[in-house]
RNA sequence: GCGCUCGUAGUCUAAUGGAUAGAACGAAGGCCUCCGACGCCUUUAAUGCAGGUUCGAUUCCUGUCGGGCGCACCA
């Protein structure tokens, strides 16, 4: 169905019209001004100068010709040109009625398109750590967003499990156990089933391998030789690796899991590894890759480019596959596999050159058809409350599960707080309100920018967090199931009525814009739009709860219509947070 | 050096080129005999600086100062 915003646009529209003008100006938007008038139209200025006509005396023939219309209570003229306006009380009723009858909320949908999520990134055999947590966040958020559009969506978390860090891990583990097989060239029995480590054991190997790598040139060249070994594909190497990948995916589905984030495919960098050769030929048959100081580069540089851009990197000068060479491959994998509209890549802000080149590579080279999106999301770095890089006390990287864990069980205590509620079940929303505190948090700011980690701000969970969006949700289910216990119709059966004060049609004029937000949030890719959109309904909500004794009123009609609009609301809150990532208890 | 990016109340953060820049935290005050006070209602305080485009600039352009980041054999 239409979106509110548009019908009034429409109706604007048809107004300029009338009095003489172009219909293109009666564009109307929410007001700014929320004192003076609901919504506003500023197109009399825009036609000041194509009419030759004060901005005022175009409004006020605007103006004139809605003076019957149904759509607006209140048409008026300010200053220098300002249509101000209101919307009439019953069409404002019949709109979102129409929305809450309507398959979700009456958002249009388009012919639905294939798009491919990137995110997630972590490396294996390196523990989650906070910054693993933005990507994941946001990009569940956004194919969330993107599926309730109606597309398909596909999250691919891709590994990082194909470069030097595996030949690091294998030449330290190699380092401490030498007899095992998996180093013996002449063994060629089955290998154990069970790994020679655990995921403790990988989670200190890599840092120390990486740090002594850094010092021992001899030990880097091995770790070197081990990858490019590993890459073509040597038995015994590859039995090793498959391990440290078992063991180190099942340690992160858990962790993914505790976040409410979900992967439809679990590939990785060396999922592509035997699509490389093939493709690097075409590109040296297509003319597109050459011989650099003994590297095999494409060129990206563009004659717009105000800077020098640095060719893109295919394969180092001693043969082997770099970061550049599997983000390529993957990206003509996927095109061969699922011929994607879209692919959506949520990482770091600072590999913002690196897709810039990977993406110009792609079209150049032609892995990609043409009319293929390419997008990269960057995220800023997490900081902690100093406005520095997230670290933990004594200066180490902070574990994403302790992270969790610690807010988990502040929150505990919390909700222990309210006698009611059996310890099981406080644990288990406890959960979840730290859930919504860490992704409301998160999601609640604009990705791109570098965003703080204030664990004392989560936890006290007062003003604009995701615990109060739940607050508010859960007091909505409360005067809900109260009404209906004390022999009320189902709240989801009653209709909604046209307000009869203030608060309430401002509850009402949120509610009513969902769709068009939903789908600014979505060509945006921007979880925060919704956040803001939830956060203003909660509000208005609160305000109109705090006005209006709802359960009490002794009007049966107007209480039912109170009824019908509270649970509008909590759907629509509902919907709201199950999009970006997160749900609501019963109480808290 | 080249390039990208961000500068908004004490802190944190929002604003398809529109009116008096919107919130949150903090600070000051008020509201529970009444549907959940993790709430509601007041008050306080901000666009780094200088130009330009525009009827109108936090937004676009130029310069400048300040922070963050990136610049081919890591990922």
């Amino acid at each position: 169905m239409q979106q509110l915003i548009d019908i009034l646009t429409d109706e604007m529209g048809k107004a300029f019209a009338a009095a003489g003008y172009d219909a293109s100006m009666g564009k109307v938007t929410v007001s700014q001004r929320p004192d003076l008038c609901e919504f506003q139209c500023n197109g009399a200025m825009a036609g000041a100068k194509q009419y030759h006509k004060a901005p005022f005396m175009i409004a006020d023939d605007v103006a004139a010709a809605l003076a019957d219309s149904a759509v607006f209570s209140s048409v008026s003229v300010v200053k220098p040109g300002f249509i101000n306006l209101d919307v009439n009380d019953s069409f404002l009723a019949g709109y979102l009625e129409a929305m809450r009858t309507e398959d979700k909320f009456g958002m249009e949908t388009s012919a639905p398109r294939c798009v491919i999520l990137d995110y997630g990134g972590p490396n294996v055999a390196k523990p989650l750590h906070v910054g693993h947590l933005r990507s994941a966040v946001i990009g569940e958020a956004i194919k969330r967003i993107v599926r309730y559009h109606g597309d398909k969506a596909i999250g691919d978390i891709h590994l990082g499990d194909w470069g030097l860090q595996m030949g690091l891990v294998i030449t330290e583990l190699q380092e401490r156990q030498p007899d095992l097989p998996y180093f013996d060239d002449a063994y060629t029995g089955e290998y154990p089933a069970e790994p020679p480590f655990t995921v403790a054991d990988l989670e200190e190997i890599y840092p120390f391998a990486s740090a002594r790598s850094k010092e021992d040139k001899e030990y880097y060249a091995r770790a070197l030789e081990n990858t490019h070994l590993l890459q073509e594909g040597k038995r015994g190497l590859r039995a090793l690796w498959q391990h440290i990948i078992n063991v180190s995916v099942s340690d992160m589905k858990r962790n993914y899991q505790n976040l409410a984030v979900e992967f439809d495919l679990w590939n990785g960098e060396s999922t592509v590894n035997d699509v490389i050769p093939g493709m690097v030929e075409k590109m040296k048959e297509d003319g597109f890759a050459y011989l650099s100081d003994g590297a095999l580069v494409v060129d990206v540089a563009e004659e717009t480019d105000t800077k020098e851009l640095p060719p893109c990197m295919i394969l180092k000068s001693d043969g082997a596959a770099l970061y550049t060479t599997t983000d390529l491959a993957t990206l003509d994998e996927r095109e061969k596999l699922y011929h994607p509209d879209e692919i959506i890549y949520i990482t770091d802000k600072r590999q913002e050159l690196h897709f810039k080149q990977v993406f110009r590579a792609a079209r150049k080279c032609g892995l990609v058809a043409e009319n293929v999106k390419l997008r990269h999301i960057g995220f800023g770095t997490v900081n902690g409350a100093d406005g520095k890089p997230f670290k933990t006390r004594d200066g180490g990287v902070m574990r994403l599960e302790t992270l969790i864990s610690d807010i988990n069980s502040a929150m505990a205590e919390k909700i222990r707080s309210n006698p009611d509620i059996p310890e099981e079940e406080a644990v288990k929303t406890a959960s979840q309100v730290a859930l919504a505190a860490i992704k409301y948090g998160d999601l609640s700011n604009q990705a791109s920018k570098d965003y703080i980690f204030d664990i004392e701000k989560f936890t006290s969970f007062e003003g604009n967090t995701g615990p109060y969006i739940l607050y508010t949700i859960v007091r909505i289910k409360s005067i809900l199931s109260r009404y209906e216990k004390e022999g009320g119709k189902a709240a989801d059966t009653l209709m909604v009525g046209a307000p009869s004060g203030e608060s309430e049609k401002a509850l009402m004029l949120s509610l009513s814009a969902f769709g068009g937000m939903m789908q600014n949030a979505y060509e945006e890719c921007a979880p925060h739009r919704i956040c803001a959109y939830i956060y203003e309904v909660a509000n208005n909500f609160n305000s109109f709860y705090h006005a209006n004794r709802i359960l009490t009123e002794e009007d049966p009609a107007r209480r039912e219509k109170w009824i019908a609009l509270l649970a509008l609301t909590k759907r629509i809150l509902e919907t709201c947070i199950d999009v970006l990532g997160f749900e609501a208890p019963d109480r808290m």
